[in-house]
DNA sequence: TGGTTCATGCGCATTCTGATCGTCGAAGAC
DNA sequence: GTCTTCGACGATCAGAATGCGCATGAACCA
């Protein structure tokens, strides 16, 4: 863990720093806001303890370009004013979280560790198996690269072989998992959909275990059968 | 955005959820813990504010039940005590925030909107996709710089689909996100208001999936390859 | 009166059905 | 061992049925 001290205090920037450093973060220090934005643009922390009052560069504006820029590393801004006018404008300008000063270092301490805990609990959507890619968060499903529109029956299908990626899967469970309730199993709706699938994304992608069901294989992790 | 409020204390819990409800959220309120642990648990919450002293079962252990089934929505916990230990032990059981009782109703206001914001991975409090621009703080939309005109309920609606851009939001998530408890499902007051949406902002700004629900896409993120 | 909700009909993409064709694999004959 | 045959299972197709989503206007509410 990288985190980024913008701290125009000397006394109080380098007692942070040991102490963040004693945590076992890696820590870089920077006294102004010009320096402190550089570093916050070219390099990459997971998390930044910002103060607002410093000289060349006001923090609130340098917050604010860091989010133009894309940055989103979580920012927490120290503020020695106790007005409540600069926390709401400092949440508004992107910060995700804030302490008056003076503070107690366990408090910085503990909120750092909720914000990276936070940011970092974003785990990946995409599946991908060969050339296809399934987003879970979008619905969306291209073929190398290529968006595929894929109805939602079809959708519900492979995405559910995705999951159960490298298992074979009977027509009985898909039926189970794709419709609610009793569905009729005396119809070949899954093979019409497997074979709708099949064309729109190849017919490589699913694989057909006689008298079992289907299969859906990542040929990247194939263990030569 | 639906939010649930636990607060004890009926008269600041009954203000809370009209200041709120005039921000245009739905919000719940309930009175205890046992309950309001209850609904947590059962509804599907953007955010919650979470009062620590209750009756019945502590604010902390509620908020733990509940990080311990796995619910992830942002927890702003309220404290009457100003020891910083308490603070550091709500961080620690799973809060995202909190604030010490007095507080100001817009500083509350500003961190909600800054969890929600977060919890759905912006940085900046302008919301944007293509020509469209919806501005959370003061609740202004514009298209192309032109403002537009939107009622409480379209504005609703737009702001939970931008807030989940690039998601496929079903009709269902909608209704529960943008009403509080009891409102008939059976009813196609979300198809009404998409279509007087897509007129005032152009028809491409909300993407119809059949069969799964809505897409708000941003046209700048879209092709990859 | 402006905003919100409900009801209805239409158009059409999607899904389902059932019949037919193709393919696989096992078993038996040579 | 290998060739042939046969039955069962899976694939495919196209037409029919379904039901989803859109639009519009009326009813309802504050």
């Amino acid at each position: 863990m990288r985190i980024l001290i913008v701290e125009d205090e000397p006394t109080l920037g380098a007692q942070l720093k040991s102490t963040l450093e004693g945590q076992g973060y890696a820590v870089d220090l920077s006294a102004d806001g010009e320096d402190g934005h550089f570093m916050g643009s070219t390099e990459d922390y997971d998390a930044v303890v910002l103060d607002l009052g410093l000289p060349e560069i006001d923090g609130l504006t340098v917050l604010g370009m860091w989010r133009r820029e894309g940055r989103t590393f979580p920012v927490l801004v120290l503020t020695a004013r106790d007005s409540w006018s600069d926390k709401v404008a400092g949440l508004d300008a992107g910060a995700d979280d804030y302490l008056a000063k003076p503070f107690q270092t366990e408090e910085l301490i503990a909120r750092l560790r909720a914000l990276i805990r936070r940011a970092s609990g974003n785990t990946s959507s995409e599946l991908t198996a060969g050339d296809v890619r399934l987003d879970t968060r979008s619905g969306r499903v291209t073929l190398s690269g290529e968006p595929v529109k894929l109805t939602a029956q079809e959708y519900k299908l492979l995405s559910y072989l995705m999951h159960h990626k490298g298992k074979v899967v009977s027509r009985t469970e898909l039926i189970e998992h794709i419709y609610d309730q009793d569905f009729d199993r005396d119809s070949n709706t899954i093979e019409v959909f497997v074979t709708r699938i099949r064309k729109k994304l190849g017919a490589d992608v699913i694989t057909t275990i006689r008298g079992l069901g289907y299969s859906l294989d990542d040929p990247a992790d194939a263990p030569r059968a």
